[in-house]
DNA sequence: TTATATACGACTAAATTAGTCGTATTTATT
DNA sequence: AATAAATACGACTAATTTAGTCGTATATAA
């Protein structure tokens, strides 16, 4: 419970490893997979979704590879956790109506109240505050 | 990802409810379970724990039922989560060795920081605080 | 004695997460 | 022009975790 997954994790250590790079330095799925020993098909897909947020920039091509878009700090969690795996909340019916016994829920408003206070703590912090 | 499971959303709602009582009154799973729409052999089995825990006294036999053992106030959450569920950390290299990337890992330190907060927090909460 | 509770472990089902595979496209290098 | 190495992406499978069920034992009020 209450756990990042590993789509986190790897997006994680994989932005840290490019914001280590010199600036316009490309670093390829595979060479990122291989010093970390993730996965490379798995690390390949989730830098994809991180350029296709425009978190990362993709160069294609034989010699082609990633590197940062933005400043590291101008990235807020919350936003890059939401990217990641959709909307942050512990409980669904924060952001999901659809739930069976709204009626009789008695526990919603102090779970949003925790809700608000994970999200404010994320949203205090920005990726390089994880990537430093 | 940064969910609560259902385990501790039931858990809190018997809860709630049973703190609700009057003093020394009894409520049973199965009067629980049926108020709220929840499965009631997976209530009963959450209560038995919260009862071996002794957050609630369990009282045999054809007129028992469950009441708090406890004032609310003091109990903390980061408790209650594990006794719910296990260690708290949104990685399990917070508590667990077993990684098998340790040697690189580059996120551990930031990722430390950010599981102490969320453990700060709910320490600063007891149970009063989302079953009032 | 019966009905209604708690107690608890073993089991199954469902959902989520992790990881793999196939195929297409791009581009530097030879 | 051919090749090799890269990104792009969806479909698929495997593994793990979470949710829920079932059977059986025990306690106790009526």
């Amino acid at each position: 419970m209450l756990k990042i997954t590993r789509k986190v994790e790897y997006a994680l250590i994989a932005l840290r490893h490019l914001q280590a790079n010199k600036e316009g330095q490309l670093s390829s799925a595979k060479e990122i997979a291989e010093t970390y020993g993730i996965p490379q098909e798995l690390l390949a897909k989730i830098l994809q979704r991180l350029a296709r947020e425009d978190i990362i920039i993709a160069v294609k091509g034989a010699t082609g590879g990633y590197k940062l878009a933005t400043d590291p700090n101008t990235i807020n969690m919350t936003k890059f956790f939401e990217i990641m795996e959709g909307p942050m909340g512990i409980m669904d019916c924060y952001f999901d109506s659809g739930c069976d016994h709204l009626h009789g829920c008695t526990i919603r408003t102090p779970i949003n109240r925790i809700n608000d206070s994970i999200r404010s703590m994320f949203n205090k912090m920005t990726l390089a505050d994880i990537t430093y």
